[in-house]
DNA sequence: TGTACATCAGTGAACGCGCGTTCACTGATGTAC
DNA sequence: TGTACATCAGTGAACGCGCGTTCACTGATGTAC
């Protein structure tokens, strides 16, 4: 124990390997403060935009400085990336364990839907400001704009799966187009609806439930399944 | 002729009412510069987006002068506030003459919407930079949204009067919450396909004509209308 | 018709604010002998 | 164990760029007498 070396040479190479774990203190440290500016720059941008939200005032509430802030990141736009990228481990992670084929077996479109779509509703809500903000960074800086389509694609596609396996329900004559297509509907309106409160004036009497029943609703007639009432299959 | 106010007196009361003609000269002058900044300023909006498109460059492009620009409007924002303006005089008056339900007099739920989505999709195409630069705009100013709101509120509230003249093709429970509702999710399709290109990849092989039929299905598979083939009445 | 003056429309250099970014410096932690 | 040195992590005042906005000035057009 005295001999860090003899110690090293002891452990097998395999649980060696990662080299970032040799130096933790340090590494700690600095990974400490890389999450402390994560995170209130999170809830800043969430609440300002990101392009109100300025690199002094993020650092404030940090308890950090600009000078740590720009030796992690390049400048500016590289922290919304971050934002996004571990945004993105976090959604796809979640859709990963939602959408697995063998989470649904047994179950109809209908009851796939019915979970879905109110839990993409509640996310939409949660993450509300954050969400925001990449869709306004992603409608002026079209690099941005390509990356921030990757999760709604991934999600689409993991759902598409689940919805391609039942297609004896759909009766639309093209039933990969149709799911594809549906999707875009569900997600143009969760944007519409939830993220910029297009409708609060005109909607305002719907409730979360009742604007997944529509959505459910719409998509089911596109597709041409048959409605909730009489396709529940268990 | 020669005394101006003796043939001010000559002139019935009425026709001398809109006092800006009685100065035509100058008056016209500087409404030109106006409309020639507005024009400048609408082509560069359109191309580089609201905050790219710099006072300096649109005089420039106007062969006018900051000066010029800043006695017509307090400010940078009231450019696209005018700019909006005019765009939604256009759009009212041609929305006025295209749904006016006399010219729909005998069309069915179908030749309204086979008529409508085509145009509405071509047109989103036609201003494409401009509605791109209002929505931005929109999304980080709110403000500015809810004026914008305006316009998607008016079409819609023009195309629902239409369609619920023809609720008995309707099976949707509540025909009027279907008509808002699917055309709320018929103006998230048009601006997130035509407006920002989201399913450029995803999409690519759908023409415009296939993407108005789809449009039309979803919508009319909501509504819970007979599809096309069954439908049309002449 | 001519001269003097007033107002309108426009000009563009200069200003200044906000904010991203840099950089000379400090303190803490690790390494060598 | 102690001393000298190297590197890592962080600090925050100062810089500078871009762009909206101002303002002292010019020229053109209209009005008075």
């Amino acid at each position: 124990m005295s001999n860090p070396f003899e110690t090293h040479q002891a452990v097998p190479p395999a649980l060696r390997a990662p080299l970032q774990w040799v130096k933790p203190p340090r590494q700690a440290r600095s990974q400490e403060t890389l999450v402390r500016i994560l995170d209130a720059a999170e809830s800043l941008v969430a609440d300002k935009g990101f392009e109100d939200a300025s690199v002094a005032e993020i650092v404030r509430r940090a308890e950090s400085s600009v000078g740590a802030f720009y030796s992690r990141f390049g400048d500016k736009d590289t922290l919304l990336h971050t934002l996004y990228e571990r945004y993105y481990e976090e959604a796809t992670a979640t859709a990963d364990a939602a959408l697995d084929p063998q989470r649904w077996e047994g179950a109809g479109t209908v009851d796939i839907l019915g979970a879905v779509i109110p839990f993409l509703i509640q996310t939409f809500r949660d993450r509300k400001g954050l969400v925001r903000a990449f869709m306004v960074k992603g409608r002026s800086d079209p690099s941005f704009g390509q990356r921030e389509q990757r999760l709604s694609r991934y999600v689409a596609g993991k759902l598409s799966v689940l919805l391609i396996d039942r297609r004896e329900q759909i009766s639309h004559p093209d039933p990969v187009l149709a799911t594809e297509f549906g999707l875009h509907l569900i997600f143009g309106s969760l944007e519409r609806t939830v993220l910029f409160d297009e409708l609060a004036q005109a909607f305002s009497h719907l409730s979360d439930a009742d604007l997944a029943r529509e959505m459910m609703r719409a998509f089911l007639g596109y597709l041409g399944c048959p409605l909730p009432e009489t396709t529940t299959q268990e």
